[in-house]
RNA sequence: GGGAAGGUUCCAGAGUGGUUAAAUGGGGCAGACUGUAAAUCUGUUGGCGACGCCUUCGUUGGUUCGAAUCCAACCCUUCCCA
């Protein structure tokens, strides 16, 4: 993997670089589409490339180890040929099931114990394991194991649970450097920086991630609940600390608004099943703010589901039509909304790279965020 | 023509003397969702000058301190027999 730079903007700290990996290149900032079990939900790879013009999605190791397993990802030859995507990936380790199914795990220094939610059965996650999975699924970037923390959480816990992240990332750095992919192209370790809401922790984790020297750095444990302002105060403090010629990845972020406030503040890449899961949800993201597609008063209204939209969907069905398939609980309403979402948010982070070259990032931004977080 | 069952709030359907503006489900309306256990979850769903009052369980009348619930008549629906 390797990144450049291509401008920063003039007016703020946001960069439009380039990744480029063994599967093709990625601009940045961008926005990565999720696709926990190999599939970015109710959307096709065809509709991800044409339509939505992703460069990059994701997949989750704990959810892919579980099913279908190891043993056919590795038949198959990889996440990248098993799916059909062929593109650049990057797999989550498992880390934000560590949070999320917090209540069926049990973390010890050795690692983290998951009662699978499928079927109940016992698996032992572990920095090296969980290393040596994402080697088997293949992904260009791999992200280290770690504990996403909750919100609320008490300063005694976040320091332990980050010492233990720390201590883990130790362990998958070893087992990395230790280990080679085997599908022929490289793969790339990205570190987790945790600390909760307490900047001295932050500050430590960021500066600890930082003296490894990896390919590219990630800020976890955000967006699970604090406050906006926390969200914002920390990522900005991280993104003075982390190296400036690595990409950033800001890890489950987040609303249209969340990624202009942090490509700002020098993010690069972001993740969020926000537009998908949203959208299925019945919730759109438009450039003029966002519609709640069951409401009522979108039922006699005939115009596009956003005129402004750069996918098929956008103009070809009407509000009406799509409210009607949200009312109808039919198949095609989540397929369209999932099409449209993603490809807003493509869209909207191409948009923000352009600003940044043109060097007027923030005014852009600012004008844009009022618009994004309009309800309409 | 004879017999049987039944008519409940938008719908289906509980309730069978007071704790019932009436269970539950559906539908409607609104909200939530941030490294996906999510095509999910939550709230709400008679009216009003609302910690109270008014109207409502086919219609009308009656019994009772009190009726969706008991009685009578009537109207209507479904099923069975002729």
């Amino acid at each position: 993997m390797e990144f450049t730079i291509d401008a920063i903007s003039k007016d703020c700290n946001a960069r439009a670089g380039k990744i480029k990996t063994d599967h093709g290149d990625i601009l940045t900032p961008i926005f990565m589409p999720v696709g926990t079990v190999g599939s970015v939900k109710a959307v096709h790879c065809s509709e991800l490339k044409e339509e939505i013009k992703a460069e990059i999605i994701l997949g989750n190791t704990y959810h892919l180890y579980l099913r279908p397993g190891l043993d056919i990802i590795q038949a198959s030859g990889g996440i990248q040929k098993f799916n059909s995507w062929n593109m650049p990936m990057l797999t989550d380790s498992g880390g934000y099931q560590v949070y999320s199914l917090g209540h069926n795990r049990k973390i010890t220094d050795e690692g983290a114990i998951f009662r699978s939610h499928i079927d109940g059965s016992k698996h032992i996650f572990t920095p090296e394991n969980v290393m040596d999975t994402q080697r088997v699924i293949g992904a260009d970037i791999i992200m280290a194991f770690d504990e996403c923390t909750p919100y609320p959480c008490d300063y005694d816990y976040a320091k332990n649970s980050m010492k233990l992240t720390h201590s883990w990332l130790e362990r998958c750095v070893r087992r990395f450097n230790e280990t080679e992919p085997i599908y022929g192209h490289s793969q790339s370790l990205f570190p987790i920086v945790q600390g909760s809401v307490y900047k001295d922790l932050r500050r430590e984790s960021c500066e600890r991630i930082a003296s490894y020297g990896l390919e590219g750095n990630a800020i976890g444990g955000l967006s699970v609940g604090e406050p906006i302002e926390d969200m914002y105060e920390l990522t900005d403090l991280c993104c003075s600390i982390l190296p400036k010629d690595k990409p950033r990845y800001l890890m489950g972020v987040g609303t249209p608004a969340n990624i202009l406030e942090c490509i700002d503040m020098g993010i690069d890449m972001f993740d969020c099943v926000m537009p998908t899961r949203n959208g299925r949800n019945g919730m759109l993201f438009t450039s003029e703010g966002i519609i709640n597609m069951r409401n009522e008063k979108w039922k006699n209204d005939f115009s596009p589901i956003d005129a402004n939209g750069t996918s098929s969907v956008d103009i070809l069905y009407s509000k009406a039509y799509l409210r009607h398939l949200f009312v109808a609980k039919e198949i095609l309403a989540l397929q369209i909304a999932s099409i449209h979402n993603l490809a807003f948010y493509l869209w909207l982070v191409k948009e923000a790279r352009k600003h940044i070259i043109e060097g007027d990032y923030r005014a852009w931004k600012t004008m844009m965020v009022k618009k994004v977080t309009n309800r309409l």
